[in-house]
DNA sequence: TTTACCAAAAGTGTATACACATTTCAGCTT
DNA sequence: AAGCTGAAATGTGTATACACTTTTGGTAAA
């Protein structure tokens, strides 16, 4: 790989965690990353910096940066975070909902079934996730989406480091459950719903850890 | 990275936007601050990279750095999104109120009171804005509180932009009726004064802009 | 065999150098 | 006088150099 932004590195960095190529706890040497990329140092540590603000790397002075490994307690606070913006954003949701929104969501629950029903995992994980930030870009408020999109990303490294085997499947159900309440304005089902969708994922989690293995060069290919 | 160095220049700079010494729209050169704060342009930008994570700043592709000017449809955002975290967050430390954490509230809120009575403005507002980050530390929530806290820097931001003459007079008052709505226990109660509180800081904006200023050196000095 | 220790290797933290983009401004044109 | 042009000045973007810290690995002592 050649000559790329800080930006590409992020990118590339993000999707070889969240997709599991690059396992907590794994160390990212600069220099390996600035040869990989073919860019110099500098532009490798604004990139670990910028994942640092993320979450997803921990940077330890003078010894480097790691592959993020949410403890257990971090993981569940941030589940609380999410259900409280995202009960509260379900409930606007509705006071505010159009049609427009509606048939956007309804799309987005059909490109999630075609992925379930290929079982296209990778494709099916990412749509999973997307639901909820979509729902956030559709009210139009760019600040939350933004921080959804922030939490969701952790959850994504959480989830693959706690994710109990075949959970995912539920979700894609009830993400049509939440909609087809938001469609029929049910505000107080709606919001019950997604709150015990979140509260679903969370409890699919078994929070016992599994070893890392780790080759930068081979994850990142 | 994280030396102290950089933090240093973060909480230097952070404290001079939010005390409005530094208005929106200055630039800040990056070699003028190296030299301000005797480092080299490297921990400079590190320091202005994360202050544009914090969205205290804006960077702009090879023309620098600029004091965030947040939009009206931005403050907006932001304040719709404490409203839907902090009523959540309020409905929970109701439900999980403990004495020792009404008790640091209305200690905080003591402390405000001071403040108010020796019309100490800067210590006054930074109490004012801690309040809400301190109901999130004591959660023992530390993501809430952080993304709380970066929220609430953003509002001080806001506030110094559009806040009309004495509106943070009332703000103080109404913190000690949402403690003692808490240390009743009054789940429905707390959470409505709280989500009007919001709604009164927001609505005592007034969204015309003011003209800036701007000298690095003697704003930092 | 285990532990302690020290030197070499590797890696991070900061400063500096240099390439390139943007801004400024004098001098020219209209 | 107003506007354009281009070269100098200023400033940002990236690479490299060097100091200092941590890690590693081997040797010697217990």
């Amino acid at each position: 790989m050649e000559s790329s932004t800080t930006y590409a590195i992020v990118e590339a960095l993000t999707k070889a965690i969240v997709e599991h190529r690059l396992h907590p706890g794994t160390k990212l040497a600069e220099q390996k990353l600035a040869d990989h990329f073919g860019v110099s140092r500098t532009l490798v540590r604004q990139a670990l910096f910028q994942l640092s603000q993320n979450r997803l790397i921990r940077l330890e002075p003078a010894r480097g940066a790691f592959v993020a490994a949410p403890s257990v307690a971090e993981a569940k606070q941030v589940f609380a975070v999410r259900r409280m913006l995202e009960a509260e954003m379900t409930r606007a949701f509705v006071r505010e909902s159009t049609p427009a929104r509606i048939k956007a969501l309804k799309d987005h629950v059909a490109r999630e079934q075609a992925a379930v029903d290929r079982a296209d995992v990778p494709s099916r994980n990412e749509l999973l996730g997307d639901f909820h930030v979509r729902m956030a870009e559709l009210m139009g408020n760019t600040v939350l989406a933004q921080m959804l999109g922030e939490l969701i990303s952790r959850c994504a490294l959480i989830t693959l480091m706690y994710q109990s085997a075949s959970a995912a499947a539920h979700s894609h159900e009830e993400h049509a459950l939440i909609v087809k309440a938001l469609a029929a304005r049910d505000e107080d089902t709606a919001v019950k719903l997604m709150n015990e969708h979140l509260l679903h994922v969370e409890a699919n989690l078994t929070f016992d850890r599994k070893v890392p293995s780790n080759d930068i060069s081979m994850a990142l290919s």
